[in-house]
DNA sequence: ATGAAAGCGCTAACAC
DNA sequence: GTGTTAGCGCTTTCAT
């Protein structure tokens, strides 16, 4: 026997039920327009054939599909809590999520393909290579918002994290900590990666610590902030800042390695709270971007794009927060 | 304007260039019988048009949606790695994946509730908590092959990893560089422990070390690494198999802070291979599932029952493999 | 409050 | 090779 043989349909319902199909669908939407009596009949048959609505039938009669599509990639572990969010989002906004994955052998284009044939009225795209002008094209079928990422389009919603407020808290928290010698450890070319900095030397300038600014390269990975820490061994300051929480990881281990103490000898402030960062053994103070707020704000601008109602506001910054834990400490002496 | 006001449609296409809806279906689908111009000028106009062919109406049509539901919990890191190989799987089945997330707050029944509305075609579960009679409910209606987890139902297919033969692996590669005082660390409750515990048992009765083995409590996460640890601080043997990565980091973690030497006094293996076991500064060695292969089969499995060609056997089981890194050594002395 | 009928975008039989 | 016809399971007028 194939499964998917005999799936319980509306009709069926409706002969079992003795009532219309049409009455059918009313009760099961819980459409106005039913008897109780009827109401509870059609409901007790259709749940005893274990009658489940066809989805796809649904919204191919009713032209939408209250779908938001969302891409997101497997290997990025922040992606996931941002998805956890998303879903509480949708779902208070009344649409459904279809998700669509990058792995390291599918492309964010194929993704992307995958949500335009399932008719989602929007697509939600985290973080991501496409290009300005591939997403544009998207855009101009249909509502596009990205999420941790610049865009230099208007006609693409873009909702992040503002990151230079981030650094910013970093370097306040370390300053109030009576830091002074503070390095900033950069992300080279990844997203977010230039407003981080500049957030740390603006912060360092406002506190008047002009002269301690430094700026060492980095990047995305853990070995980019084990690499970072060899540099700064010759002559390390009392703090870092570094752009995220895997290349703080890199970092901590190095300064392990070389004897100092974290935080006696050096401080060290991450970015992300990645679950990483909250391993005990690691205990990474960090900036944590607030997932739920964001989440909240992508749904919102795709609903208003999809729904009509343009805000004129193409630009969503949320606030992250600081999150301290055992990395750091007053300097020494 | 509305986005999605004006979607292209086969008919668009059609009354364009001229010929029947049928035929641009034809073209649209690469299916036999269309002149070999007419195909190309649907096409150009096709293309021309932006047309994007509904999969909803289509599978709705069709009958079939050659979906593979998928359950994964956002959670999970191994979860990824799976999802990676499953989409690899599914092209070459020629079948589409539509995934539904576990998150923090929302549920497995959930999750498997809108797979359903879906009408894919069958499900696949990765782990979770659902009990084996609910599973049964499910595969009353559509094929279910459950990985990484035991069923003991007949009517849920089961695809996992051969958790004994992974500890006897530890277990060998321990007793080869000369290690005889080998323990466990249980992963108490979770899916896979008592394999992995009855496993290293077998293992080391097998190269006569019955009165070696020593089993400490643990658990799944890294706290419970941790707490494992510090019991064996008393008498600590010179190696130790832990029922996962993270407890594994948890442990490295303890027996560091109290000044014992990984590999030199005490060799560690993990088990799953996960992104943290890579981490440099962790550099663990451990007992890799073969996920490639686990997703082929989970793939293979479901297309069987939805084709009905069954094999018989539910059960698949696939040998892991071990990764050598740096936390195992000769013993000292 | 309920039912009949039309049709969403597409594919599958069957004609021509 | 190409067009015609009939639905897939559902929602949505419009009658009754």
């Amino acid at each position: 026997m194939r499964s998917g043989d005999k799936r319980t349909t509306l009709a069926d319902v409706a002969a079992e039920a003795g009532v219309s199909v049409a009455l059918v669908s009313i009760v099961m939407r819980g459409a106005p327009g039913a008897g109780a009596a009827t109401r509870e009949r059609v409901q007790e048959v259709a749940h005893r054939l274990g009658y489940q609505p066809d989805s796809r039938a649904r919204l191919l009669r009713s032209g939408r599909s209250r779908l938001l599509g969302v891409v997101f990639d497997v290997r990025h572990p922040f992606h996931h809590d941002l998805l956890t969010g998303l879903y509480d989002a949708a779902e208070r906004a009344g649409y459904q999520l279809t998700l669509s994955a990058v792995t390291a052998r599918r492309g964010e284009r194929t993704a992307v393909g995958d949500l335009l044939q399932d008719r989602c009225e929007a697509i939600v795209l985290f973080g991501g290579e496409l290009r300005s002008s591939e997403l544009a094209s998207i855009a101009a079928r249909l509502p596009v918002v990205a999420m941790m990422r610049g865009v230099r389009r208007k006609d693409v919603d873009v909702v992040h994290n503002d990151d230079a407020l981030g650094s910013h808290q970093a370097v306040d928290h370390l300053v109030s900590l009576g830091h002074r010698r503070i390095t900033h450890i950069d992300g080279d070319s990844v997203h977010g990666s230039v407003e981080r900095r500049t957030g740390y030397q603006e912060a360092m300038r406002r506190h008047g610590l002009d002269q301690h600014i430094r700026v060492i390269p980095g990047g995305a990975g853990e070995d980019d902030g084990a690499r970072a820490a060899e540099k700064l061994l010759a002559d390390p300051p009392t703090a870092v800042t570094v752009f995220n929480d895997l290349g703080a990881t890199g970092l901590l281990d190095v300064l392990h390695r070389n004897g100092l103490r974290v935080p006696g000898d050096v401080s060290v402030v991450g970015y992300d709270d990645t679950s990483l960062s909250r391993l005990a053994h690691i205990d990474l103070t960090t900036i944590a971007q607030d997932v739920d707020a964001m989440a909240t704000r992508a749904v919102q601008r795709a609903v208003e794009r999809i729904e009509g109602t343009p805000t004129g506001l193409r630009s969503v910054i949320i606030a992250p927060r600081l999150v301290v834990r055992g990395t750091t400490g007053p300097p020494a002496g």
